[in-house]
DNA sequence: ACAACTCATCAAATTATGTTGATCTAAACA
DNA sequence: TGTTTAGATCAACATAATTTGATGAGTTGT
């Protein structure tokens, strides 16, 4: 609610969710947090890869990373989720403002 | 409402929404229709270039388009956001079952 | 028919993203 | 200390997206 995310914020986040690797890291950390060597485990992909998509995921406030031990977990910001969906609330009303068509 | 996105037109979606140029294009269109002469001379980029970003953005359902004489009008579809903002909603209520965080 | 105009499409060049494999740092543990 | 493990980062390569300039197809008006 509090949270306006600025157009820039907001096409780092669309541009994250924008693709399949990613959406199943998501998908993969929505019943809670993990350390990456298992999220590695559970999708299949390299970690030097996974590592990659989770930094992307960071960046844009999706993710957030604990560190304990030598260990990294990764958890969802449901947050920056809804901060989305209101920019795009936001966006759908501006639009919906819309005159009538151009006579010709 | 009626409108169910599937994971690849959603994706579809967020990939054409996460282009500065296509939002420029969006929001050039929040008055209303336009024809594609007017549209490059708002935004002032070459006819090619704009036409490319036009096909992106009716392609995912943002624009529809409507030929009248030697103009096309472009128009906003603002149930293309309507059906993202709902799919968005349904990913967010997916991850906000998060489990409580690991023990270590 | 011809010329001017609107717009889409194409191929080539450019730029941005994603992938791989190697290397590096820090933590844990013998 | 030496070794193993977790994870980040880097450079090289591969792929995908965007831009440019040229061409083509349909429309209008002469």
């Amino acid at each position: 609610m509090q949270n306006t995310l600025t157009t820039e914020q907001s096409r780092q986040t669309l541009k994250a969710l924008a693709d399949p690797t990613r959406l199943d890291v998501i998908h993969a950390l929505a019943e809670g947090e993990r350390c990456v060597c298992d999220l590695t485990a559970d999708l299949g992909i390299t970690q030097s890869r996974l590592s990659f998509h989770l930094r992307v995921l960071r960046d844009c406030g999706l993710l957030t990373d604990r560190h304990s031990g030598r260990w990294t977990y990764y958890r969802l910001q449901p947050d920056a989720l809804s901060a989305l969906e209101d920019w795009l609330a936001a966006l759908r009303q501006h639009c919906s403002r819309s005159a009538p068509l151009c006579s010709d």
